[in-house]
DNA sequence: TTATAAATGCAACTAAGTCGCAATTAAGAT
DNA sequence: ATCTTAATTGCGACTTAGTTGCATTTATAA
């Protein structure tokens, strides 16, 4: 995956933030939220956001509100459900694809909460 | 369903503050948030908070994280999954349960994102 | 190069929810 | 019926995630 080929063809910029960005969530096995970057990432959180939500207008990135009231991006690949713990908070991507229909209704994403391995002691 | 005798089994104080809250919920077809009762209710925001969450530790109620960055509230009884609009942000009920397990998991709730029938256009 | 629209940093702001504290009240004991 | 006391309440101040306005900087293409 080039960073400079997905920008050209969304036809945006090719900045120093977008770089960083692309990086890290590329880089990543599971979805992050600013939180889980600030620390790893010099711009400044406006820019952070606002590039994140050209990157989800655009398909690059997508997003899921999670149990802590934090916003979590990864980058748009294969559809997959995500697992999320209500005690410890971590998600998990699930590579088992569910496949389930709603008449009426356009599945994009499926979240599901409950208590991970660890947390059941 | 009886606000009394939910609040006694309970072993908590029946104050104006809970049963105007408890009323609200049993009587709602779908989740709601503060946002959506604050001007039915006349508490403070604070006791609402506070009342949800003792509501929720004595699983009276129960809650999810929507795409709007609130959480919303219903009635604990049977359990099913929610479909979430992520354009109109409405929130339905979905009646058919859904059978999902994953292997070392405990599975609770279940959240369906995608576009409702309305926004279909 | 230079022009220019797009992107950036900063600071101030918004919105949902939380917390400390003093005053009030539900409910059991007298 | 009144007293006692722990639980509950309202208020205001606070926290946290994310957003916005604006002056400055920069990527791109003419
Ligand atoms: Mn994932
Ligand atoms: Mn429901
Ligand atoms: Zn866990
Ligand atoms: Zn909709």
């Amino acid at each position: 995956m080039q960073i400079e080929t997905i920008i050209q063809e969304k036809k945006l910029k090719l900045t120093a933030a977008r770089k960083e960005i692309l990086e890290l969530f590329i880089d990543s096995q599971k979805p992050l939220s600013y939180d889980d970057i600030k620390e790893s990432i010099s711009m400044d959180k406006a820019t952070f956001y606002r590039n994140i939500s050209k990157f989800e207008t655009e398909s690059i990135l997508h997003s899921f509100e999670s149990n802590d009231k934090k916003r979590y991006y990864e980058i748009t690949g294969t559809p997959h459900a995500h697992f999320i713990c209500k005690e410890c908070n971590s998600i998990e991507c699930l590579e088992e694809s569910i496949n389930l229909k709603i008449k009426n209704h356009t599945v994009h994403d499926i979240l599901i909460k409950g208590i991970c391995q660890k947390c059941m002691g």
